[in-house]
DNA sequence: ATACATAATACTGTATACATAAAAGATGTT
DNA sequence: AACATCTTTTATGTATACAGTATTATGTAT
């Protein structure tokens, strides 16, 4: 009969397309920080009525990637390089853990999982070394962390990190410019794998830890220094 | 002038009210875990339309305090103990980093406001011994919490945090029926809230390990003893 | 020209109407 | 009584109308 247990679905509702779009258009940067969002104008630009983008917003405004400025205008959020060394400390506490349970409970199905998402990320690089856009990247980096996640079996965890990978995609999106961390990341990744692989949960915390502390150390100098930028010319005044 | 900075607040939108409501129907108990909410039936009940019963069911869906169960009908979650094991992790590594931090960066005025939430939990306690709901009790616990994390200056810990406090709610609410407990709190709320004025972290860190733990002990327990009498009647059947 | 009043616009919040899909019930047939 | 088919009910998704409010533009008087 029926052996497919999968529920079939119905094409998603349009609060949820709009959903998807919006986010990623904040995530990848289309929307930069601090830029307006607007029922109506999305509603005339998706072509369709103000009721599903409405409740799409009201989602996104939920995990915080828009939020309500003084006015009451729904703006996409900005962070403070304040914010980047908070956000951080959150990520690190929970990944730490992430990786603990990692290497305790990772099945080797697990570990083929997470191997093949750095071998993946390999080949990405190899094949097209410079036109690799920041989004992609991150999508790369999302999947391995991910990974490492769901060895804990504890969906929870998954779950709250998941919110702080979308707030580190904003942070980030505007900072990668520069493809040189590739490299970087790439080593510290396999670091991690490596001793997660070898059940050593000492050695994994170290190289999380260090992954984490290096990548917040990339992301602030950035922030940093747009500020410095912005601070001259106030042309991209985010209100 | 207008030296009052408190920006004025227009009344509450009809959303943000039924949200409201809605919470802390679910989190008191009002609404057992399992129970199903229907639009409908909620506006009729509130006097008001579906549009923002709907949007206020679309966030607390967004806080997985209400999943849409296999018929795509929403339903207040329902735990595992499991769930419960997993959220007490996720808890544990925010708190200990909680404490950590208010170890280091407490000031008075976060300690006196500490002990101010001690001290109303006692006379509390003191004044009405047993008829102390167990919602109000969860609503002390849940201050002494959150005024520990405030210390550290991290919003997004205690963002984090609040989502899975809500959680705990659901978890404790059916639990907490004898108030033995009660006193077994008090104590270590105080050697949790004496160790952070010491700014001795190791036993912070200590205390804050042994409360949660103990508090996950009697919530799996209790958790084991309900799931046990429903598989005798199948009355209260979660669907 | 500046200040003020009034009108026009731009958005949001809420109610409501309609379409569609699923579930439950009813009716008839064997 | 069991089953199939048709109807009715129930619930959700989307569009749209309307009200209220804030913001901006426009005009008028001093």
């Amino acid at each position: 009969m029926f052996s497919s247990s999968a529920p079939i679905q119905r094409p998603q509702s349009l609060r949820e397309q709009t959903y998807q779009v919006l986010r990623s258009a904040i995530l990848s940067g289309e929307f930069g920080a601090g830029s307006r969002l607007v029922e109506t104008q999305i509603a005339a630009k998706l072509q369709v009525s103000r009721t599903p983008i409405r409740e799409a917003l009201q989602q996104l405004q939920k995990e915080q990637l828009i939020v309500s400025d003084s006015n009451g205008n729904l703006r996409v959020i900005s962070f403070s390089s304040k914010d980047a060394i908070h956000l951080y400390r959150c990520r690190l506490v929970l990944e730490q853990e992430s990786v603990s349970e990692a290497c305790q409970y990772a099945t080797s199905a697990h570990l083929e999982k997470i191997e093949l998402i750095i071998q993946q990320a390999e080949k990405a690089i190899g094949q097209q070394p410079n036109q690799l856009t920041s989004y992609q990247l991150l999508h790369i980096d999302y999947h391995f962390h991910r990974a490492i996640a769901e060895c804990s079996g504890n969906p929870w965890l998954g779950l709250l990190l998941d919110q702080l990978f979308d707030k580190m995609a904003i942070l980030r999106i505007q900072t990668i410019q520069q493809n040189l961390q590739v490299l970087e990341i790439r080593s510290e990744h396999r670091q991690i794998y490596d001793a997660i692989a070898k059940r050593n949960p000492e050695k994994a915390l170290a190289a999380i830890r260090n992954h984490l502390m290096s990548s917040q150390k990339r992301v602030i100098i950035e922030i940093e220094q747009l500020q410095l930028k912005s601070g001259d010319t106030d042309d991209n005044l985010q209100i």
